[in-house]
This record gives C-alpha cells, structure tokens and sequence, in this order.
DNA sequence: GCGACTCATTTAAACGTTTCAACCAGCAGA
DNA sequence: TCTGCTGGTTGAAACGTTTAAATGAGTCGC
C-alpha cells in the first residue's frame, strides 16, 4: 500500500542502501543514480518512514513536553516557543498535559519514555522528583523551567524569585503599603511555588508581616498573572476597586497584562528567551549524549503599570 | 543498555513472545508464568518501546494537530481538548505550529506524514487543499474545524457562521448602529474567512452597507475576541470609549471576553466540545480504517455584554 | 491406548530503515 | 604487470516488536 524505499530502489534500478545513501549524503554517490533515484521518489511519493528510522538509529528526533496546564498564557507561551525552536532543527514536539495530578504526570511521562522521545522539557513547577530521577537514569536529559530541582543532571532555567519579590515589595512599601497579602492560585504546583515564602522575606526584613486575608490588605501580590487578573474580577465584584481600594501585582507579565483595561503592573519573565533555551540546552546536550546539568538565571524587570497605586488614607 | 524484551524473556525464562502475549492478553498464558513475567519487568524497570511496535503494527497511536497560531485563545483551547481527550484513548499527540505560513504548513504536514500519525486535525482555517488532499489520498483521516473544505473524505466541524452574523447585526441595529464596521485579523487566514461575507449580508438583507472605516463606524464587528480586544485597546488611544463612543462585538468568548474589565459582547464557539468532538470523530474512523466523511454544524449563541450599548445621538 | 481437543509456549518471518563490510572497476605509481 | 587507492555500489545483519504457524503436553471420551 503504502511505498517504501525498496520500492524506490527497484524503480531506479539500484540497492535501498543506495537510495539511503542519495537521502541522507551518507556516502559518495554519482551524480547519474542520484538524478534517477531522486525522480523515482518524485514520481512515487515516496516519503520515508521516521518510524523505521527512529527504531534503527535509536533516536526519535522527538522532544517531549510535559506542561500542567495548558491554559495559562506564561507556560503556553514558552512551550509554543519550544515547538517552534525544536522545528527549525528537525525535532517534533510531543505534548503531554498532566493537570496538575501526579498520577497523570506520570502516566504522561511513562508514555513519553516509552514513545523513546531523546528528552524531555517541564515548563513549570510540577514534577515529582522520582520522575524526573526516572528520566536522567534512563539517560533521557530534561530542562525544567523555573522551579528548584536538586538533581545536578538537571538543565534548570529560572529566575532569582527573591530578588524579583523583593523588588515588588519595595515598589509596594514606596507607595505606602503596609498591609500586603500574597494570594496564590488553587493548583497543587503551589506546594513547590517558593513566591510566598519570598515576599514573607521581603516584608520581614522591613520589619512586616503578611496581611492575614484578602479583606485586611492594602496590596496583593498574585502568584501569576492569571491569578491576579481574576481577583481584580473578584474585586470588582465586591465593590473594591483597583489600585483606588487595593494595589494588586502580577506575575509574568502575560500579554494581556499590557491590556489598557488591565494594566496589571508585574513581574516580566522573558518567556520566549525561556523557552528558546530550554530547546537549545536540550538539543546540545542531546548531540552530546549527556545530562544538561546546567543552571540558569534569567533577568526579570519590575513593570508598572495601572493596578498599583499610593495608598488612600481611607484605606490605610 | 536499554531494557528490552529479550531481557524481560531472559530473566523470567521465556520466549518473547510469551512476554508480548502477557503485555497484550493477545494469547493465554498460564498464572504462574504471567507473574514472572511481571516480575521480571519490574525488575529490570523494562518500558516497552513504541516505535518498534508501531513499526510492526504499522500504526502509531498518534495525532497530529496543525494549529496556525497556537496563541489564540479559542485554537489553544481545542487544541488542548484534543490532547485530553486523545490521551484517554492512548493517542499522543504531535503539535505542529504553522504561523500562517503556507510552506511551513507543508513542512510541518510533511513531517507529520513521515511520522506516519494516524489521522490530523486542524483546528483553524488554514490549510491549502492541496495538502489536505495530500493526507486523504495517503489514506490518513483528517478533520477539520470550523473552515469550509470542499473534499468529501474529511471530517468537518463547524458553525453557521452567517446564522450567528445574522444575529449579531439584529442586535447592532436593535440598538440603533446603521454604520457598521468588520474587522479582520492581520493573517493569512481572513482569505479563507467567510465572517466578513457574512456580515455584509446580513447588512444588506436591512438594505445597509459596510462602514468603510472604523473611524466611521458606530459599531465593530471583529472576526474574533483576540481582534476585538486589541481594537478596544486602540480605541482607548484614539481616545474613543467602548461602548459609549463604538460598539465592539468579537467572536469566539474566550475567557477573557467574560473579564468584568473587557465585557466583551461576542458569539459564544463551544470550543471544548468541538475540540472533543474532533478527536472522537477521527478516533472512529482511525479504528474502522476509513477516512471520517462528515460534516457536524454546531450551535453559537451571542452572549451580550458591555462592550455594546446604543447609539448615541452624537455619535450617530 | 488412540485420536481429537485444548491450553501454553516457541520459532521465525516480517515491519522499513541504517550501516558495516565487502566487492568491483578503473587508474596512478612503481 | 602488479599493488594500492578511490569512487561507487551492494548484501546482509541489525533495531525491538508482533503474529501466524508450528510444537508439545495434557485431558477426555471411548
């Protein structure tokens, strides 16, 4: 049914081996039989079989990538960006969405490894260590974004989250802020988020503690974008207007952050550089057959923007 | 160094084929034996490769998805149903992004025909027929989503986009507009966008014409909520209100269109359900070895919100 | 004690490639 | 004329599975 190089072969009186060979420049061949083999794949159609080749050379040319959700903008950002990068050098990106369930993830991952992808990308917080530890014994090398993992075989590309937080904080405390309150979102990835933790330091070392509740701050510090565009949402709908009533900050810098009817003032991650690197480390350590193990810090910019303001005395 | 079936058959003193028999219940095997088996797996961490066996099966569990812009919204979120859904089924999924280019479409299509999926989707207008054609006559299904295509053999999901027009222009001239505006979007795409036509015809069954410019537009008809958030954006420089000054209606209601800051009034896709649908059709027909033939029209609904209002009599 | 069955297991040939070793022809150098 | 290259080509053995056909060992009825 379905042609195949044998096919071709016959069609152009030669061996496959010949016909790999004018395929992939693997040996010297002559001009003559090239011509004639590249018409016979002309006039069949014929396309090769990745598969067979996958299976014989023992690499997939196939990246995975496992992502908890989908649906936030950050995260699809930078796995977009992976599949564009990874396409301009051949590789085809497997997606694997575990909604934040550790059962998924590992049922994901397990078909990852068992599709044989040459390695393996987490865009964000999610995996159990034991996954990832199965990954690198397999020799399959993995990037994580943006979230500590011990593992040194581990590529990590992250941000310095403290330092970040410490800039909000001060930005916070500049317009008079006292009472600030760190909202984070309801998935399970906030048991790894150290973004909590950070902004408690930030305001301990001024001398502050976090606000006890929504209701008592002057300022929220979201956890993402998403996060504090929907409680801007939720605001609205208590009567509480932003900044005038509270100060909310982002995380990200998502594009609908930008939004003039948003104006989410935040934290810019620079997604597609992320992602981009996340490809590069990977696809360098896969022609080097070896863990990434490397770690990398990128830069994150405080943006101002609407949805922070000086504090009222009313509400102070 | 990896583990295969050999090893599994070694160690637990069988033939491989007694091992692929109790991995597949494809043969009785006795009690005693299936748990040595299992053992032996377990002990030596054994995954069982898939692309040797989809070489054998000649058959891949896999589906591809050509998606144009991964980050619209509204294709994100079919896109991310058709990976839910299909992993239940034990497909994976292949993503290939083609950002509106026709020849990178072909590469990207190509590609996935030399991974041999088992059937495509695309969930925007997009592809050229040729290359629909192209997967057809290599036998693999395709379904398409929400684009007219001639050729019988596909698969169509899609709504009656002159229907929700219609429905759209009665609410504009219900509240008074009578110079009304479409808006397309910048890509490749509006060539094969039926919205614009649609909208012209609904205006011309009322005896009007298209405004010819947003400047002289009291209300806005955009080919999709991504458009017509931008455009309240813009309108907001040129400092013109929504929806005091123009109307804005999108398409689509992705979730941001239901934000109390955007309000965004706009004909309400079922995206997930389409998504769903998509891969439950194409799964099918992948099962029956045959391509997917048919054509489903699913329902819209405009959902009114505040970026509409009436004309006033200055801006009128 | 024998044929007919059933249940469990194995042998071996694919699936469509890549790649190594071997081969052959022609030619340059000695 | 022989030797050794070099350029071009091929045969055949993998890669890790599935699966049809063959084999073997019981069991059963008679």
């Amino acid at each position: 049914m379905t042609v195949t190089m044998r096919d071709v072969a016959q069609r152009s009186g030669v061996s496959v081996a010949t016909v790999s060979n004018v395929l992939h420049d693997t040996a010297p061949v002559a001009e003559s039989t090239r011509r004639r083999v590249m018409e016979a794949i002309q006039e069949l159609g014929y396309r090769q079989n990745e598969v067979a080749r996958s299976l014989k050379r023992r690499t997939t040319h196939t990246l995975g990538v496992s992502i908890p959700d989908a649906l936030n903008p950050f995260h699809a950002t930078i796995a977009i960006e992976i599949e564009r990068r990874a396409h301009r050098d051949g590789f085809a990106v497997l997606v694997a969405e575990t909604e934040n369930d550790p059962e998924l993830e590992e049922a994901q991952v397990h078909a990852l490894v068992g599709r044989r992808v040459d390695g393996v990308i987490f865009p964000a917080v999610t995996a159990g260590s034991a996954i990832l530890a199965e990954l690198l014994d397999r020799g399959i090398p993995v990037v994580v974004v943006s979230f500590p993992a011990a593992d040194a075989r581990l590529g990590v590309i992250e941000v310095d989250e403290h330092a970040a937080m410490e800039q909000v904080v001060d930005h916070l405390l500049a317009l008079g802020h006292r009472r600030v309150f760190f909202m984070h979102s309801g998935a399970r990835e906030e048991q790894v988020d150290v973004r909590p933790e950070a902004v408690r330091a930030a305001l301990a070392r001024r001398g502050l503690e976090p606000a006890r509740a929504v209701e008592d701050a002057t300022a929220v510090c979201c956890t993402n974008d998403v996060v504090a565009i929907e409680l801007i949402d939720q605001l609205a709908g208590c009567g509480r207007r932003v900044p005038e009533d509270v100060s909310v900050v982002g995380f990200d810098d998502i594009r609908m952050a930008a939004h003039s009817r948003i104006s989410l003032t935040t934290v810019r991650q620079p997604a597609v550089e992320m992602g981009r690197l996340a490809v590069e480390m990977l696809l360098t350590a896969i022609a080097e057959r070896r863990h990434v193990a490397q770690r990398v810090v990128m830069p994150t910019d405080l943006v101002v923007r609407g949805s922070t303001a000086a504090v009222t005395a009313e509400a102070a």
